[in-house]
DNA sequence: TCAGCATTTGCAATTATAGCCAAATCGCCA
DNA sequence: TGGCGATTTGGCTATAATTGCAAATGCTGA
């Protein structure tokens, strides 16, 4: 893999990696509904406020969130509708493989 | 978020995590167009074995590729095909954002 | 200007990951 | 059976990620 593949592919992975966490995903499918402040989502996940503004800092610097102040709150948003076809694949790696363990305990 | 949603987002991200890591993400794109066997995929890499095995078993830990032993070699095939929608959505939000960092430019 | 809420940033400790080398397995064939 | 190539596993070190607390920043209304 040469320089230029593997530059490729950390592009991609930056954005990978930050969906890939629990509280992250969690934000990204709430933000898929609509917009939120930082107070509402940070009571909806439950850990400490800079905690979750750290994990919505990280989604913003990718790209996959957008945010925009209102005072002294941050509105924050999607910036790509596209988490559902990402998500659609991930289900289906779940399913399938729920399926096959549900074929061997029979 | 309780403990039941919690769950949920977490074997979602197992999945995710999966291909959060360029080398991963280079041999599930290699993957998608064959089978292939793991000196193929060490020798394309050109990591050590014993990290690309351990690569290939993580990723068919969590579901997404499947291996076949043919005598002393083994072959690994995608398990999902979707690997290209979840890709889609990763190259919209890189272009969202070249697009955008190219207006700023002007 | 000052107090007060909303949010972000700096810091330090804990935990998870990645990579390589060496050693163990596994199947094949002389 | 013994050796060989292919692959996996164990062990260890270095690096990166996550978290909450405390402090800083920003905005608003008195």
């Amino acid at each position: 893999m040469d320089e230029r593949t593997r530059a490729k592919y950390e592009a991609r992975v930056r954005i990978i990696k930050a969906m890939a966490h629990p509280t992250r995903l969690f934000l990204v499918s709430e933000l898929s509904r609509g917009e939120r402040c930082v107070c509402e989502l940070t009571q909806m996940v439950g850990a400490d406020v800079s905690t979750v503004s750290k994990h919505l800092a990280l989604l913003k610097s990718v790209g996959i969130v957008q945010d925009r102040k209102e005072g002294s709150q941050v509105f924050y948003s999607l910036r790509c509708p596209c988490i559902l076809e990402f998500s659609d694949c991930v289900e289906s790696v779940l399913r399938a493989t729920a399926e096959e363990q549900l074929a061997l305990a029979e």
